[in-house]
DNA sequence: CTAAATAGTGGACAAAGTCAACTAAATGCA
DNA sequence: TGCATTTAGTTGACTTTGTCCACTATTTAG
């Protein structure tokens, strides 16, 4: 039975990674990375969030972390200050031209998934997403 | 309607891809990256598969495929021959020594994908494993 | 008070991915 | 048939991503 399941959660990685074209990173051709929109996310959602924070939020490397902040921040669109706290962490917000980069890349975004969701009938669709929403709440309370 | 759809297909995105560790590629320490798994996958799949039919399926560049696949070749793990019925194009077999290394990936990953369902109670793994392999059907008859 | 742990940075690379140009073979069609 | 187009795959020349490790500055624990 749990073989079973390895197997389809292995498949269904391999077929989902294709359908939304995760193997290739340049799909959305955006001035920015799939893991960068991922810390402009985590900025935006949470203002004043920590490196470390993210680096345990998306369970990436912390200098990996670093150099991609220094980049969105010589970029403008992240600002940061430092902890009243703890000198040696800094906080993160999300800048008004990053708010406006961020919008935009939504829109990109969601056109891309509307196109990918255009493939479905209306009632796969419709099972699609319930089906979707049922396994993050699954993963998001466990 | 389709606005709430396609918010939920990015939200399922951002936890699935967290969840699966898809984003720091090195999680899985193999010998292989995510894409050469899914070359050695398609070959041993689809034996005598051809370059272009990976690109294809996998929705990758075809330069980039190609020097996956001389890697592979070097590493012994992928033989090719020349298409008799096409002389610009190869048709790739995976080695007896590739079956070997991508059955130890095989079971790296059923490791991996088992200590992920470990979280979850037995329940909630039985939803997951349901909702994936309805999704995995609707999109592949899609 | 000192040792150990933690937050973030930076050097030095290695690996991944992209883009355009190129060769050779196959196909289309006048 | 014969020449222009397409198509399959390769290669050069990069750019971007991602990793490992050492290092500084704080903070925390004992």
């Amino acid at each position: 039975m749990k073989e079973k399941d390895i197997e389809e959660v292995r498949s269904f990685n391999r077929v989902y990674t294709v359908f939304m074209g995760i193997l290739n990173q340049r799909f959305l051709q955006s001035k920015f990375s799939l893991v960068e929109t991922r810390v402009l996310h985590a900025a935006l959602h949470q203002d004043g969030i920590t490196p470390s924070e993210i680096t345990a939020l998306l369970n990436i490397d912390k200098s990996y972390l670093s150099r991609i902040i220094t980049s969105l921040l010589r970029r403008k669109v992240l600002r940061k200050r430092k902890s009243a706290d703890d000198g040696r962490s800094i906080h993160l917000s999300i800048t008004e031209i990053g708010r406006r980069e961020f919008e935009k890349l939504n829109e990109a975004s969601n056109l891309q998934v509307a196109g990918l969701l255009a493939q479905l009938s209306e009632s796969d669709c419709k099972r699609l997403v319930k089906n979707m929403s049922e396994i993050r709440s699954i993963l998001e309370n466990r």
